[in-house]
DNA sequence: TGTACATCAGTGAACGCGCGTTCACTGATGTAC
DNA sequence: TGTACATCAGTGAACGCGCGTTCACTGATGTAC
């Protein structure tokens, strides 16, 4: 599908990209994101590291690559799950906890620790902007019964998204709240928080969901 | 208070420790932990960079003795807000919140992205322990009349902590429901996940702390 | 089908840099008599 | 109070290392006639 007309040379190029990440996301796996060499990539592939810049115009630009990767990587994660009729919040919740686990420093690539200075480029925030419309069209589909808490009065407007997602304050308070109840469980998790503490983790992130989504 | 008889030497001794450690913050605070460079420090204090082996044996020293102070800072704080008398769950919140707030790194070298391989030493486990501790405490003395979660029964005993905190199934629900939550809010706060929603962040906290904290 | 030319992936040497760390040393501060 | 000695903070040179990045180049692949 798509992507007419590849010489092989373009194959070849794209696949030399890719597995120029493949190994930057072991490198970051074993050491993390700030462990990314391209010399080293270079030497693992058999390869000069001059050779890499045939590639890559520079290590931020890989580097912005691979966030930007991780981030589309979700949005289709959620779209595969909402086109399976799965996208109430139990399936989004379910489909961000495998993603995460899958690999806890992509994860963390997008949603921990900030690097100080660093200003996310345009592109990778209308994808962060589809995320979080995502998920209001899924707070926005349930009943609307709820009483309006003191945190919706204090919202200016309605939301208004990319793709034209609308939001009334009540879907924003409850896509906010389970967003960051998600992410709680998830961080604390994955940062080794809970080991010692004597329970499983995921029963707490299935008992923070029901909660949330027995709404 | 205490630290009898300290000579002149003693007191200069703790006074540089003390100065490096500032400047490995201020490193930090610009570009991260990974950015702490024993000779970027010397040359800010005006010495060499073999001088700062009098006081730390190696980079990585240093490293875990600011881990520790970060963990060690905010037991403080938890204490000292439990001494104003104000130590039930909204007084720990926003104390939490006020730590996290006076120096986002800071937080982020506690509760931020996991160096992959890095473990953990034992004296900071067991100040990390103390933290659960108290915030058992904080939920232990809550009246206990909520009905038995699906969460609780699968817990296998009560939590026992260091310093004979102990805590039956509910409590330990609460608070690790209360601690995810928190820090959930807090680290996509932070994270500047929120930015461009159009919201408070301080009123979904307020918000999060108050559907808990009723209970 | 064969030849002439253009494209471009990859090489290897070189650049300057900052890093952590060691080591033999100097000189000031503190201690013992 | 003064002298002899021990302690120890800090120096400066040196080590090896890996990094990102540039540059002139070789040789293979693809294109045009």
């Amino acid at each position: 599908m798509g992507d007419a007309a590849t010489t092989p040379r373009e194959r070849y190029r794209r696949q030399v990209r890719a597995e120029i990440k493949d190994r930057a996301w072991e490198q970051i796996a074993v050491a993390g994101a700030s462990a990314v060499s391209l010399n080293a990539i270079a030497k693992h592939m058999g390869l000069s590291g001059a050779a890499l810049y045939r590639y890559f115009t520079s290590r931020d630009e890989l580097l912005a690559e691979l966030v930007r990767d991780a981030y589309q990587s979700l949005v289709s994660t959620f779209r595969a799950v909402a086109a399976r009729g799965d996208g109430g919040l139990p399936g989004l919740a379910h489909a961000l906890r495998a993603w995460a686990l899958d690999d806890p420093q992509r994860y963390f690539l997008v949603y921990g620790t900030p690097v100080p200075g660093y200003r996310t480029p345009a592109d990778v925030s209308v994808i962060a902007a589809e995320i979080m419309g995502i998920l209001l069209d899924a707070c926005t589909a349930l009943p609307a019964d709820a009483p309006v808490t003191p945190f919706e009065t204090h919202l200016e407007a309605h939301w208004t998204g990319p793709a034209g997602h609308l939001a009334p304050p009540g879907a924003l308070h409850l896509a906010v709240s389970f967003w960051s109840r998600m992410h709680g469980v998830l961080s604390m998790e994955l940062g080794g928080h809970f080991a010692g503490v004597g329970f499983d983790p995921a029963l707490l992130f299935q008992s923070e969901l029901d909660v949330l989504a027995a709404r």
